[in-house]
RNA sequence: GCGGGCGUGGCGAAAUUGGCAGACGCGCUAGACUUAGGAUCUAGUUCUUAUGAGUGCAGGUUCAAGUCCUGUCGCCCGCACCA
């Protein structure tokens, strides 16, 4: 961005004064963007103006903002968008009279301020605490209506003690659980991820290949609330896009387990199927190279060596790169070995193939080659048989995977059946006859809930050689990070705390025996889970959060943030809400009862904001030279709120040019606490616009329709107080200081924060004389203006009696006129 | 591959139930004022042969389509061998 040379704002607005001096009672001091906004932060946090009330009398209102991790760069422009919305909403709710709780806090745990406090050997406490000062100054200075005297910080151990605390309640109540796996590392940052951390085999934060590794991994047994996870989804009002990704991420699935038996023997193998209708066309089945009935059945299985061979080989390729290799199928038959179509009860061979993944279902299908595509690809390339069972589509082609035409053939018990009423009977039949029943299966799995990092909440677990595994009483927490000199990653992939002999060696809280701590911490996303509910209480030193209080704030109202969000945050904090409120520590199931996401603000190459790309817009810089008040308005407008958009700096002046029209219109207000008369209409029209606009997250409109209200007020020679005022109010939670200084330059000694939202009379709207276009054959001819009363029939005659219409219709005829309402008049003609 | 969204001037974008396409802003052009500036004010600004044409493209429904339907192309987001 190009400096603006010194202050020419200032200082025109300052000739301007002159110009004007004897048309002023006094003096007005030009619009000193810093000078002005600093005052009134000073004041607005000083004095408390958005301090939330517990148990007030108000009604209350809770507006959430995702809050920030607290990065070495500050605040990013992303993070203005991001807390605009609900800011100005706050602003307004509080106008209408409500008691707003607006809180904000920092999300501090994490690995860029580890990495940070490695390569610079500062501790990372330091740096968090240096970090969070400048967020608060930046956020105080863009004007935000928080309030800071709730400030959560998830490293304070204060805080963590309870993320600590839910972890034992999930434990204490079976939801956790230590299981060997194989998890994604990145040997890069020497860190577990997620599957989510590292979609398409690269981590998520250095970019590097991810691989496999086998490690005891502490789990949260979030399946067990994934249904209850989706039905919570019809409490949450949100977009629909909003709705389905977090529908899809917990990806449920309805169909049937169905057991195969294994020929000459007693065992069976069990497969989910969506299809159990297909099953007359099951001719082979599949099972996953991790399948345990390989070790079962090993004795039994003649090409065991090529069995082995192929596992080895599936063991090496990632998840990322089986799903690579997708459209060339491999696979080999098991010799030896076969299973029984419990229905057709033909043998029908087994063979082993990635395609199929251990971690979904049971490990194993029934493969139906007439109508999954992925079967038919792969009966195709082993010669397997193809048999129809659905008639509707060319099997000698493509599987025919249609469920809503198809009709079942060759298969007895329901031939001639559709696709739903074949489903239902087989499943009857089959629960009858024991050899299967109707299932559900998610996409969704367990929680891993360890990363080998210094900089996370410990878990609050201990290992003792007589004992076992001991959970740490809940009066010992919190289990608090050592403050050391050295915080340096393993190369084993242990957590640095194992390196710290202080921390590890401890007693055992039950025989009182040497014992060691876990090392590993939490993830992330664990602070995040339950931060919601800190901020209604967040100073109780001996629970999470009183209830009372919980019950006076009750659900967050509104919550606000990314799209990015919206499947792991939102569905792992709804969890932690749901579990909580099953062991009655919270008072509602559902924590949100709204939820929003902002679009993102693209560099103004259109391309993703990145400090390589060196397309980052840096808001501090902004506000310097405009001001806060330029900015807010400007991100608001410069396009659709939900929407990606890119930057563009020259809009800014626009924004700027608007907040200096008004400020220059004060030397023409008048006393007078009516509207003007040629105002009063655009007034009432602006104030429903506004407020509509607003709560339908359309600042763009809102601001637009106030620029236009300006536009008409620049026009006037005089303007009462009324008019100015009411201006001053709409556009107080977008413009807040400005219009704070204005309204107190009209004599007001108490703030326009606390002041009243306007309202908007209805009976004011109403236009005596209406604008009507004429249009023959849809195209525009005419304008006429008519009163508002006119009747359908006199405005049938008016329309085509008109000079220009005439010309259009002499010598056609009429075929019928189309009048409607307050709009438009087309004629049809011949 | 599946699911969702989007496609409108030089640019960011507007446009209830289908009803004047381009509100508002940026930029640009011309003029005014002037202490010569990136200030302010006034007028203009989709294209055009001045008749029309026009919302990615091709059809359709309708008195009337940016909006609804069918097909197609392009971009973005999410999920991805999920049985």
């Amino acid at each position: 961005m190009v400096p603006r040379k010194n202050s020419s704002f200032t200082f025109c607005r300052g000739l301007f004064y002159l110009g004007r001096m004897r048309l002023m009672s006094e003096f007005i001091p030009s619009f000193d963007e810093a000078k002005v906004e600093k005052k009134w932060q000073e004041i607005w946090y000083k004095d408390k103006y958005f301090h939330a009330n517990d148990y007030s009398e108000k009604e209350k209102y809770y507006s959430l903002v995702e809050f920030p991790y607290p990065s070495g760069a500050g605040m990013h422009i992303g993070h203005i968008r991001a807390y605009l919305s609900l800011d100005v909403i706050s602003r307004k709710r509080r106008m209408e009279g409500k008691n707003v709780l607006f809180p904000i806090g920092f999300d501090a745990f994490g690995l860029p301020t580890e990495n940070y406090a490695i390569q610079n050997q500062i501790h990372p406490r330091t740096i968090t605490d240096r970090n969070i000062k400048t967020f608060i100054n930046q956020l105080k200075a863009t004007g935000f209506s928080f309030d800071f005297s709730r400030m959560v910080d998830t490293t304070d151990p204060e805080y963590y003690r309870w993320t600590q605390w839910i972890f034992l309640k999930l434990y204490e109540h079976g939801l956790v659980y230590k299981n060997i796996a194989y998890v994604n590392f990145c040997p890069s940052c020497k860190v577990v991820l997620s599957n989510e951390e590292s979609q398409g085999g690269k981590c998520d934060r250095c970019d590097n290949d991810v691989v496999q590794m086998e490690k005891a991994v502490w789990f949260l047994k979030i399946t067990a609330y994934a249904e209850k996870l989706l039905q919570g989804l019809d409490e949450l009002e949100s977009s629909s896009r909003i709705r389905m990704e977090q529908e899809k991420w917990i990806g449920r699935s309805t169909g049937a387990y169905i057991k195969f038996p294994i020929s000459c023997s007693d065992k069976s193998l069990k497969v989910f199927t969506t299809r159990p209708d297909t099953i007359y066309g099951a001719t082979f089945m599949v099972i996953a190279p991790e399948h345990p009935y390989i070790e079962e059945f090993r004795d039994r299985i003649k090409n065991l060596d090529e069995i082995k061979a192929y596992q080895e080989q599936a063991m090496l390729k990632t998840e990322f790169e089986r799903i690579e290799l997708a459209k060339d199928k491999t696979g080999v038959k098991i010799e030896g070995v076969s299973a029984i179509n419990p229905l057709t009860n033909k043998e029908i061979p087994i063979f082993i193939s990635d395609y199929v993944m251990i971690t979904y279902g049971t490990g194993a299908i029934m493969a139906v080659p007439a109508h999954d595509s992925r079967d038919f690809e792969f009966a195709t390339k082993y010669k397997l048989p193809i048999v129809e069972v659905i008639k509707g589509g060319d099997i000698t082609k493509e599987a025919y995977t249609d469920t809503e035409e198809g009709v079942l053939v060759n298969s007895p018990l329901i031939d001639g059946l559709s696709v739903e009423d074949a489903k239902k009977k087989i499943i009857t039949y089959l629960e009858d006859n024991k050899l299967g029943e109707e299932a559900k299966q998610y996409r969704m799995k367990d929680w891993a809930f360890n990363r080998q990092r210094y900089w996370g909440e410990p878990i609050p677990i201990i290992y003792c050689d007589k004992c076992g595994i001991i959970p740490v009483p809940y009066e010992d927490l919190p289990v608090t990070l050592p403050m050391v000199e050295k915080f340096i990653p393993t190369d084993t992939g242990e957590s640095p705390l194992a390196n710290i002999e202080s921390f590890v060696n401890c007693t055992c809280p039950k025989c009182g025996g040497p014992a060691k701590r876990e090392t590993d911490t939490m993830p992330q996303w664990a602070g995040s889970s339950w931060y919601f509910l800190r901020y209604m209480d967040p100073h109780n030193h001996n629970e999470l959060a009183a209830k009372e209080k919980m019950e006076y704030w009750g659900k967050v109202d509104w919550y606000n943030g990314g799209m990015e969000h919206v499947t792991r945050h939102l569905i792992y904090s709804r969890f932690w809400n749901q579990f909580l409120y099953d062991i009655g520590v919270t008072v509602h199931r559902e924590p949100y009862k709204k939820r929003t996401a902002q679009g993102i603000i693209l560099g103004s190459d259109n391309e993703k904001m990145s400090k390589s790309r060196g397309n980052v817009v840096n808001p501090m810089e902004i506000i310097s030279e405009y001001g806060a008040d330029t900015l807010r308005t400007f991100v608001l407008f410069i396009s659709d709120y939900e929407m990606a958009t890119p930057w563009n700096d020259l809009g800014l002046k626009g924004a700027r040019r608007f907040l200096d029209k008004i400020w220059r219109m004060f030397p023409n207000v008048k006393p007078g606490d009516k509207y003007s008369h040629k105002l009063e209409r655009m007034i009432h029209e602006t104030i429903k616009g506004v407020s509509e606009d607003i709560e339908n997250l359309k600042f763009n409109t809102a601001i637009a329709k106030m620029m236009t209200l300006v536009n008409e007020y620049n026009k006037m020679e005089e303007l009462t107080t009324a008019d100015y005022e009411v201006l001053l109010q709409i556009l107080n939670p977008i413009a807040p200081h400005i219009t704070e200084e204005l309204w107190q330059m009209l004599g007001h000694e108490t703030l326009l924060v606390h002041e009243t939202y306007p309202t908007y009379d209805e009976a004011k709207l109403f236009k005596d004389e209406i604008d009507l276009v004429i249009s023959v054959n849809g195209k525009v001819r005419d304008k006429i203006t008519v009163d508002s009363q006119t009747t359908e029939e006199e405005l049938k005659k008016l329309a085509v009696s008109t000079e220009k219409i005439q010309a259009f219709i002499n010598g056609m005829t009429v075929v019928k006129i189309i009048v409607v309402p307050n709009k438009l008049i087309n004629i049809v003609v011949k």
